[in-house]
DNA sequence: CGACGTCGAGAGCAGCGCTCCGGATTGCGA
DNA sequence: TCGCAATCCGGAGCGCTGCTCTCGACGTCG
């Protein structure tokens, strides 16, 4: 048996055990993804998905420590799915304007593509359930994507700091809290210029869980035109 | 038992069995509000609602059709009461700045104070539950609200039509959604303004999603400064 | 006063998360 | 190579959920 396996050029280092184990893994995140796109988080059964890879449902308790901890895997896959499409959008070039509409684009797309996920992680957290800092990282990967973009503005001098007599000013503390994004990126940016993005993804953000949740119901649905219309608003407004 | 009601000023015609029916319906009201506030909306449990006001479940169905419409009747009961914080906000005067802001901050301590209800509300729409059309009209109140300051301000010549060149255009189906708006309002309001109206809900329901919804963890929280400071940057950036 | 309609209680079904236990299998060291 | 120990899977079971059905009791109205 083990010669077998050897033979098939199975290293016995890396033992059959945690292969095997690797694989049934694999197959529980697969169909908990599955589920979870189906029937969205709170139908994400952990006795379905047993059920779904010939499992009894106790079985599944070896590799998973329950069904939030299977949730919080699942959560930290799709930020980085929503994050990866960001990053190659901002990638595929072009200018800083179209560069920032293309990443809230592929943002929306992906939304739209798996509405159970986007609401899992965007959405209401689950009662409950209190998200580990495991998924910060991933978590931030979206808006790190227009932060930088903005630094990489700022850097090449394109982007200047909005100077409005009636902006509202920046507290210390504000300042502070500003100050953490900077050192986060390890760039520098004017605390005007992070409130700047700030207030581009959280409008970016409600403009697309206000489709996706379906608060734009018979009134801007379909809602293509309205988004195209705001992301350049918004891109226009950040000064790129 | 019934000259003792109409003794007591209830109208027979009332009948004393629908008095009780609405009782009754109150309490199950009362019960399945203070379940949602403590445990979620995936916490409601029809069963715990029955348990605390005395019942078994199976007697709440008279009442009820099912969880779901109980869900619903609470969202409709939430819709108003936001709602009419926010305009209680708007009513106390001032500025049109000072007024939106008042809005906002209305909204976010509603959501501040009831976290599950917010979610319920603006959060990811619970799986397999469609929104009946009832809850779009007390839905729309907060939006309205903001909408309504800048009809207002319209019309007292007060807001000018923006009329950067590098503001992008709006198509023949956005400005057809957009006269969806101003018909149900009944004023006059250019296309521009409206989309600017809309633009500015979103980022507050962003800022405060975010807020509520743990995505400011680790950066800036507490969030106090950063509402203030991004309300009145929206305000300003209105017009108002 | 009687019949009808309403109401609450109870039992029951299927599903859920999760735990515990027993038997089979596997892998590693003696 | 053999045996022990760790690992793993299946089954049973607990308490919970939403929801349905039936039955007895009661109020309401003709």
């Amino acid at each position: 048996m083990i010669a077998g396996m050897v033979e098939r050029g199975e290293s016995r280092r890396a033992g059959a055990r945690e292969r095997a184990r690797a694989e049934v893994m694999a197959q529980i995140m697969a169909a908990g993804r599955r589920e979870l796109a189906e029937h969205g988080a709170d139908g994400l059964s952990l006795r379905a998905v047993a059920r779904e890879i010939g499992m009894v449902s106790s079985a599944v308790y070896r590799y998973v420590a329950g069904r939030d901890e299977l949730l919080t895997l699942l959560i930290i896959e799709s930020y980085d799915a929503v994050g990866a499409a960001a990053e190659r959008a901002s990638a595929r070039g072009g200018s800083a304007a179209e560069r920032f509409v293309a990443i809230a684009s592929a943002v929306r797309e992906w939304g739209r593509e798996h509405p159970h996920e986007y609401a899992l992680l965007y959405g209401s957290p689950v009662p409950g359930y209190r998200a580990p800092d495991d998924t910060i990282a991933s978590g931030t990967r979206v808006p790190a994507a227009m932060i930088r973009l903005l630094i990489e503005e700022y850097a090449a001098g394109r982007l200047s700091v909005p100077v409005a007599e009636d902006a509202p000013p920046v507290g210390a503390a504000l300042s502070a809290q500003c100050g953490t994004v900077r050192e986060f990126f390890g760039a520098d940016l004017p605390d005007e210029l992070v409130l700047l993005g700030i207030g581009a993804w959280t409008q970016v953000y409600g403009l697309i869980s206000f489709e996706l949740f379906g608060q734009l119901h018979n009134t801007f649905e379909p809602a293509d035109d309205l988004m195209e219309h705001q992301f350049a608003t918004v891109a226009s407004r950040v000064g790129i």
